[in-house]
RNA sequence: GGAGGGAUGCCAGAGUGGUCUAAUGGAACGGUUUGCUAAACCGUGGGGACCAAAAGUCCCGCGUGGGUUCAAAUCCCACUCCCUCCA
């Protein structure tokens, strides 16, 4: 969500920023809204002031004259009420419309319509020769070493099921632990977080309404969360911090649940793409400060990308072309660790501000030095995510005589 | 599973249809005073509309959402959460 005072200084910027993420909206629909809502709230809020003074004056009266005047009321009262029918059908389409309007975008994010079109600013790691190596897929050395089993996991969990078994059960509560101990020795407060979610925290944090179809919704009108980032930013919603609570780091493990609706084609087979999995995510509050947030920004994947070199696995950061941004993203960075087998990066981390957009909708806020309330600003980051990160990890690590080996820093863990 | 009681501002707590513009106490923050600290005194508190802005005026906010009424913290309905007791 946007200040709407903003947009409507900033209505070619919004168009822009709409056109360049694919976003279909009507801006001008949007700001005639907004002139006529604003009109009836001063309209009614007359209303409402002449009304009270009148309703005061009841009480000084008797008999015929009380009679005569409540039916005066009576229709003041009518009137009221049919303006607030009037501004409660505007603020509907009004309010659904501003949660369609998207964030602008960093100078620096170039332009393009997926994530083909993301570009490459570093890479780290020697690419290894994958024949020399082993030459053989993750699957492959999984299978063969009883550490997965995708029939059964089918069989049990449905299409993209999946059970991890032996070594590769051991090595993600290594790369969980391993990850979590990493950040918290750089000041993150390590939390669990619950991966069922009310609808506000989805809606707060960007996912609702645009990526509703792919998440689970339960029963009982809660959801299946996709990622840490939704709990956490739940977390302080409604709240007012101190100025010395920010900046606030949270690393948070938790499952994670996605429908991944619209990629019936996509990585069916494996562990890359599947409907359960589990994740550790980096997120930061910080002031309301543009430099801050680029600051933090770039920390969360410097964070990563160490995480990443620790586990010795060759990667690339790209920045994000303006179609492959969310809504709320400002700009985005992914890491992409190097796959062998298949010859290319994939995505492995998403490293992404909003400045006040989450914020905003989640009523996140902080009184500043000048005692002035304002909205925080908010980043997340992956620092893994598994099964995912197996595959270019036991790829990446393969020996030619069928092994793998796992690097230092997870062995303390195993 | 059943029966009661409750939710008021940062905290405690009064208020059961019309001067509630939510009393009072405490805490916090800002200010005055002060050699310094304490105390004392004054002020402030969330959202919104009008306004270039400030000042100011007004509207909304008593768990959430509806309703009754000229008028709702107060009455009615639903929901959420908390407490007590019974099984």
């Amino acid at each position: 969500m946007l200040d709407i005072k903003f947009i409507r200084e900033n209505k070619d910027l919004i168009k822009d920023a709409a056109k360049r993420k694919k976003v279909v909206l009507d801006v001008d629909r949007l700001l005639s809204l907004d002139i006529k809502r604003r009109s009836l709230i001063s309209e009614i809020d007359a209303l409402r002031y002449e009304h009270k003074i009148s309703s005061e004056k009841i009480i000084t009266l008797s008999g015929e004259k009380r009679e005569k005047f409540t039916e005066q009321l009576r229709d003041e009262k009518n009137n009221l009420v049919h303006k607030e029918y009037d501004l409660r059908a505007v603020e509907t389409e009004y309010n659904e419309l501003m949660l369609l309007v998207p964030n602008f975008l960093d100078p620096t994010v170039p332009d393009g319509e997926s994530d083909a079109d993301n570009k490459e600013i570093r890479a780290w790691g020697e690419i290894p020769d994958f024949k020399k190596i082993g030459g053989r897929t993750y699957l492959e050395i999984m299978e063969d070493l009883d550490m997965v089993d995708l029939e059964r996991g089918v069989k049990v969990s449905g299409f993209r099921g999946y059970f991890l078994k032996n070594e590769a059960a051991k090595l993600s509560l290594a790369l969980w632990q391993f990850c979590l101990d990493f950040l918290a020795k750089k000041g993150f407060v390590p939390m669990i977080a619950p991966s069922i979610v009310k609808k506000d925290n989805l809606i707060g944090t960007g996912w609702f309404p645009q990526a509703e179809e792919d998440v689970y919704k339960t029963q009982d009108e809660t959801y299946l969360a996709g990622t840490a980032e939704v709990a956490v930013m739940g977390y302080h919603k409604d709240e007012i911090l101190s100025k010395n609570d920010l900046p606030k780091k949270y690393v948070a493990f938790s499952p994670c649940f996605r429908r991944e609706a619209g990629s019936y084609g996509k990585d069916q087979k494996g562990l890359f793409r599947v409907h359960e999995f589990f994740k550790i995510e980096q997120i930061i509050l910080c002031r309301a400060d543009h430099q801050e947030s680029v600051r933090f920004h770039e920390e969360l994947t410097a964070n990563s990308e160490e995480i990443m070199q620790l586990l010795k696995i060759p990667y690339r950061v790209v920045i994000n072309c303006a179609g492959d941004l969310g809504l709320g993203q400002v700009k985005k960075y992914d890491i992409e660790a190097w796959i062998p087998s298949e010859g290319k990066y994939r995505e492995t981390h998403s490293s992404s501000y909003f400045h006040d957009f989450q914020t905003r909708r989640l009523n996140i806020r902080y009184k500043d030095e000048e005692e002035k309330i304002k909205f925080a600003h908010s980043l997340n980051n992956t620092a893994i995510a598994t099964p995912r990160v197996l595959e270019a990890l036991l790829e990446n690590h393969q020996k030619p005589e069928g092994k793998f080996e796992i690097p230092e820093v997870l062995k303390k863990y195993m």
